[in-house]
DNA sequence: GTCTATACTTTGATAGAC
DNA sequence: GTCTATCAAAGTATAGAC
């Protein structure tokens, strides 16, 4: 009996196109991850992907679209490694500091480049071009997401405290794609010194 | 008497091309800065600079070269800004502090968008590429600039200050691309907390 | 002889057709 | 899944102005 699709029945297995979508963005992130996005064209995601180009553009209309794609699922990993470091950290405190710790583990795995978001930020400085559109959201997002999990600390400037942990996580994406793992360390100290500095005021937030 | 060129005197000054190489590197660094050097083509430079093709592919013989000579340029800029940052302050801690506020003001000039050099960087990934060799050059030398300049300072570890001063530079930077000038003030204020911290082991030098 | 202007060649990429 | 149209950009060569 096989699948249904799109209203007909299809006989034999064919092609179960169970994650066509899927198989091409993972595709095209590791490749715009290695080589950037000016410098891979569309018939090498196909080539490495093994699909067809119909295939490929009926999923995504067009480059754009599918650098959009790759940019979301970037921000979206980056969601999975606030709330990883939320789980593994107790206090908002710790929490922010294990989070530039995850970032530099990212940082110092081999054949990475720093952030793809920044780096695809740079690659398209034209303000009204949609992957600086998605980039800019991310940025705003995440200075979002370290204001509020600071303002859950003792800070009295949690603002001060957000800021300069996004100055120290911006630096070790930058620092990273530069010098490689050399840094990550002087990150996660970095920060400590930070949060322990900021929440001294009031020691009601351990550290 | 007038000049003599390529071993045969030349009668009148017809055209000096005193500066043909200068106004052409001039005009693309501005393009290269503005738009990305992807995103802008050798056509756009010789029509926004108003010389003939030819004179300019025999200054550059390609783009590459262009976009070296780009590079080497904007590294030239950033000793300026040292070389001003060490006048405009006395102490090597005060200096540091100050050369994160003139990054701070480059940064904060509308139209700007953040270092040229390491957005450049992020544009070519390839490792044999000159352009990426270029800026690698200028980072390495960057991080020894500052690791001298906190040697000088009382701090009982100058790389690690060096080190996270050169954090607060490339968040900076990045964070100037992103939200414009907001954030300068922000640097400076981390850095001279940084510094305080760092140097306040021994009070000989002031701050 | 040095510059501008333009025509041409080649290459590579996007995208659509079948 | 191959083949092809279209386009843009790099680079070369040529013609012509001063």
């Amino acid at each position: 009996m096989w699948t249904i699709r799109s209203g007909t029945m299809v006989g034999m297995p064919r092609k179960p196109t169970p994650d066509a979508r899927e198989r091409i963005l993972e595709t095209a992130t590791r490749l715009f991850n290695r080589y950037g996005v000016h410098a891979v064209g569309m018939q090498q995601i196909i080539d490495e992907c093994g699909c067809g180009k119909n295939l490929l553009y009926s999923q995504f209309a067009g480059k754009d679209e599918l650098v959009v794609a790759y940019l979301r699922r970037c921000s979206g990993d980056w969601d999975t490694i606030v709330a990883g470091a939320k789980a593994a950290a107790d206090g908002p405190g710790r929490q922010l500091v294990e989070l530039v710790r995850e970032v530099g583990v990212r940082v110092s795995e081999p054949g990475t480049r720093g952030c793809p978001l920044r780096n695809t930020f740079a690659e398209f400085p034209e303000r009204e071009h949609p992957a600086h559109r998605v980039s800019m959201d991310h940025f705003v997002r995440v200075r979002t997401q370290l204001r509020e999990l600071a303002k859950e600390t003792s800070a009295p400037e949690p603002g001060r405290l957000a800021d300069r942990i996004m100055f120290i996580i911006d630096g070790l994406y930058t620092n990273g794609s530069i010098f490689g793992d050399e840094g990550a360390k002087t990150a996660v100290a970095f920060a400590e010194d930070v949060v322990r500095a900021e929440t001294s005021a009031k020691p009601a937030e351990g550290r």
